[in-house]
RNA sequence: GGGCCGUUAGCUCAGGUGGCAGAGCACCGGACUUUUAAUCCGGGAGUCGCAGGUUCGAAUCCUGCACGGCUCACCA
């Protein structure tokens, strides 16, 4: 049998025997090495060293940095790279009169491309005037045996993109810059609610109960107590548990994992702020929630910032609607004037589909959903959730069928999600074994019945507001990325075989 | 779940109507002391996503499957 070499493994078997002979020949094993002081990121010389002219050095300054060697050009007896940090990228000139004859057919006889290089140098800049750093020293401090992606076109395959993020990110420095953004984005978020005194706190990712939300949630077995947990859908119930006990403002930034679809906006797992405040309302929650997001705005650097074909304005105020009026605007149906027989007859004509038993708000959220939500591009909150689709929202005193609570919508997508909070334990109950009677008649989704939850209730919860906030959606819009993919890491993928 | 599209060298991509598997980058060897998608000369590199079918002959046509993308539906 012929033995057949896999051109990959080929090219790996070539690098491997390169570090063979590197390690027999000089002696020398770039994977002993376990430090560097690398006292420059190189962006340092961009900021220190662009007043160079062309053809100008700084001998007095010494430059002792380290990264990746992405580009290599070898011209006998002088050569140039291009390093890379997690800060820049800049022109190493390797000088055969500068660094001695040893050294220079050193570096041209082992070093390659996505190697690590530590390197002390000169800043100066060429004559075709590029600031660079002519190399007086370096130490190679990594192999690489692996290829690196294509320098020019870059590496373009979303499934390797999204499979070995790290070629990503090594190949597309656009990439790297967005999740810098989504961790200014998460930094502002803890900025802003520390300002206003809100303690961050951790609550169980796994407990018996998955509540909060409507969701399916993932099942999970622990093996010692023996009993099947659920993956938290949403922090919701443990934060309100700690307002019972006495903290006044809490939050929690973390994943919710929720056993659906996945779609450019959906993920498995994906990160929420939660936040609840005693003796605030909705309200107050309306106003961190504008303050929260302007502040990303402005962290992003501008309050108007594009996403696809449209320019978003983060200027506050953003729009406040009760649902019932946009509805009015965007269907011409004034459902406060419409009885539930004729709410359902108007569904029928609009082409949602109707049971039979469906209340005119029940109705008017299912047009709200189809009809208005994806025309909502700029900022808007959305008021006057009806009570039905809001099992842990306060009643509005003067409008006993809609809850104090609002959404809010960017680029037709929910983004905030918040109202004052239920805290009448007895009406709390009722809604749940509402929600259980769902359950039963086949409803998947309802929420489920938390009885301890109910017991802290009982024991006296102030009148307080909750927001939460999905995270990725937020930096969806705010880095102008069209897929949730593109704002988390390592997106959930299906295994490969 | 439905529809459409994609899968060819490590990467980016060509390969009308079926007829010897290609280019650039990357890699290996050589020349070159200011290049920057360096250039020039030479070389190696492939289970054409997988499986089956049609055919003298399939990267190409047909069927199924896998993975991915977009989209619709469903869903927060």
């Amino acid at each position: 049998m012929e033995e057949r070499t896999a051109p990959e493994k080929e090219i790996i078997r070539q690098r491997v025997e390169k570090l063979e002979r590197l390690r027999k020949e000089s002696k020398f094993d770039p994977y002993v090495i376990d430090k560097w002081d690398k006292e420059h990121k190189l962006s340092f010389v961009h900021e220190h060293f662009s007043h160079l002219g062309p053809d100008e050095m700084d001998e007095t300054a010494t430059i002792k940095t380290a990264g990746r060697v992405m580009t290599i050009r070898k011209h006998g007896r002088a050569s140039f790279a291009h390093l890379e940090d997690d800060s820049e990228r800049l022109q190493l000139y390797f000088q055969l009169n500068s660094l001695g004859e040893e050294e220079y057919e050193w570096f041209k006889r082992w070093v390659d491309t996505g190697d690590f290089l530590g390197i002390v140098g000169h800043p100066f800049r060429t004559k075709r005037g590029e600031l660079s750093l002519l190399v007086t020293d370096f130490k190679l401090l990594s192999k690489a045996l692996r290829p690196l992606p294509e320098k020019w076109h870059g590496l373009k395959d979303t499934e390797v993109r999204y499979r070995q993020r790290y070629l990503d990110l090594i190949a597309n420095p656009e990439v790297r810059e967005a999740f810098r953004k989504r961790a200014k984005i998460i930094k502002t978020f803890r900025e802003v609610l520390e300002s206003h005194g809100t303690l961050e706190v951790e609550t169980p990712m796994l407990s018996p109960i998955a509540g909060g939300a409507i969701a399916r949630p993932f099942i999970t077995y622990h093996n010692a107590l023996g009993i099947n947990l659920y993956l938290r859908i949403a922090t919701e119930l443990y934060l309100k548990r700690l307002v019972v006990g006495m903290y006044e403002r809490v939050y929690e930034i973390g994943k919710n994992f929720r056993n659906e679809g996945i779609d450019s906006m959906h993920n498995p797992e994906f990160t929420a702020m939660e936040v609840y405040w005693a003796y605030a309302n909705y309200e107050d929650m309306m106003n961190l929630t504008e303050e929260i997001i302007v502040a990303c705005a402005d962290a992003m650097g501008s309050r108007q910032l594009p996403y696809g074909d449209y320019m978003i304005n983060y200027e506050p105020p953003f729009r406040r609607a009760a649902m019932v009026e946009l509805v009015k605007e965007h269907c011409g149906i004034d459902f406060l004037t419409v009885t539930d027989e004729e709410a359902r007859k108007l569904a029928k004509e609009g082409g949602l589909e109707v049971k039979g038993d469906e209340s005119r708000l029940l109705i008017m959220t299912e047009f709200f959903d189809n009809f208005v939500e994806d025309k909502l591009i700029q900022p808007t909150f959305v008021l006057g959730y009806p009570v039905e689709v809001s099992p842990l929202a306060k009643r509005d005193p003067d409008n006993p069928d809609f809850t104090r609570r609002f959404e809010l919508f960017i680029c037709g997508a929910e983004v905030a999600n918040a109202f004052s909070e239920l805290n009448d334990p007895l009406d709390q109950k009722e809604r749940f074994l509402d929600q259980l009677r769902k359950k039963e008649a086949g409803d998947e989704e309802a929420h489920a019945f938390d009885e301890d939850y109910i017991v802290a209730l009982e024991h006296g919860l102030p009148p307080t507001g909750g927001l939460g906030i999905g995270i990725d959606r937020l930096t969806m819009f705010l880095t102008n990325s069209s897929s949730i993919r593109d704002v988390i890491l390592f997106p959930t993928m299906r295994p490969k075989e």
